[in-house]
DNA sequence: TATTGTTATACTCTATAACTATA
DNA sequence: TATAGTTATAGAGTATAACAATA
């Protein structure tokens, strides 16, 4: 063994590199599915979370999707242009807006739902359940371990 | 149950979710080591690459870190910069180059190693070998499934 | 004509901070 | 003054394609 592959182990050693190997393809796949609907995944993380709830303050929308409020203002833009949602000023304290998913958005988001069904199944539904719920498992309480906050980009 | 979580489920049922939140985490956090060296991920990965090698051409490192020639090129012009890296044209035919770590990369690049093992070791380190192993298994599978390409931003 | 590498353009996402309007 | 939202700027990354030099 060269002291060279004694003293920087290979980048396929990391557990982490596998996961984002597999993680990265994952996304890009399913970006691939969501831009045949014109949608880009930002996008639907954005819609999914407005989908459970009636509306939502832009402020309130950016820490749960981990993005800056800057970010969700531009992505807010661009779906509002598609008429996928609305902001509507509070009428208590005008500094507040109420994020809210339209009829064509609410109609369109089981669709986009499916997709994201469709992907993760083309990766991952030949592992026997058990298997599946392990991994998770193990990915949910690192996730808990580290208190880590929402990034997600399914 | 309601009508509307029958029909859509919720991003937590997926394992893709779980992968890309903690792959997400553990890429940031390698991110943050790595730029306290003034280093960013993409810059570790092309220099990793290069260190296995004694020169490669930037169309084979495009290749082989998946990246396009133009995004070698900038990084490459980044790295030179820094004094990490030269291209030297080659003599047989000028199109070709030969980029290579220079003595100051090829000496830094352990340290930025031991980032990385540092890293994963955070993330991943309480888990029982026999856990990484299987995940690790499972995922190397699901890459050779689907015949993916490299991506490695670990 | 085909190929290597570079450059330009456009777009996404990030981070930071200045700016507005409201309170 | 503090906060909510917007806008501007800069950076890294992607993709596409035009381009020069070379074969």
């Amino acid at each position: 063994m060269s002291k060279r592959s004694a003293t920087v182990s290979p980048l396929e050693a990391h557990l982490g590199y596998w996961l984002r190997f597999v993680s990265n393809q994952v996304s890009h796949s399913f970006s691939v599915k969501l831009a045949g609907r014109g949608m880009s995944v930002a996008e639907w993380v954005m819609m999914r979370e407005l989908y459970e709830c009636d509306a939502m303050a832009p402020s309130a929308l950016a820490e749960r999707i981990g993005m800056t409020r800057g970010g969700v203002s531009k992505l807010a833009d661009r779906l509002a242009v598609k008429g996928m949602l609305t902001r509507t000023a509070s009428a208590e304290d005008r500094r507040y807006q109420a994020v809210a998913l339209t009829a064509k958005g609410r109609a369109i988001l089981p669709k986009l739902a499916a997709l994201a069904d469709q992907n993760d199944a083309e990766f991952f539904a030949h592992l026997k359940a058990v298997e599946r719920d392990k991994i998770a498992d193990v990915m949910r309480d690192i996730v808990r371990r580290h208190g880590l906050k929402a990034v997600p980009v399914d």
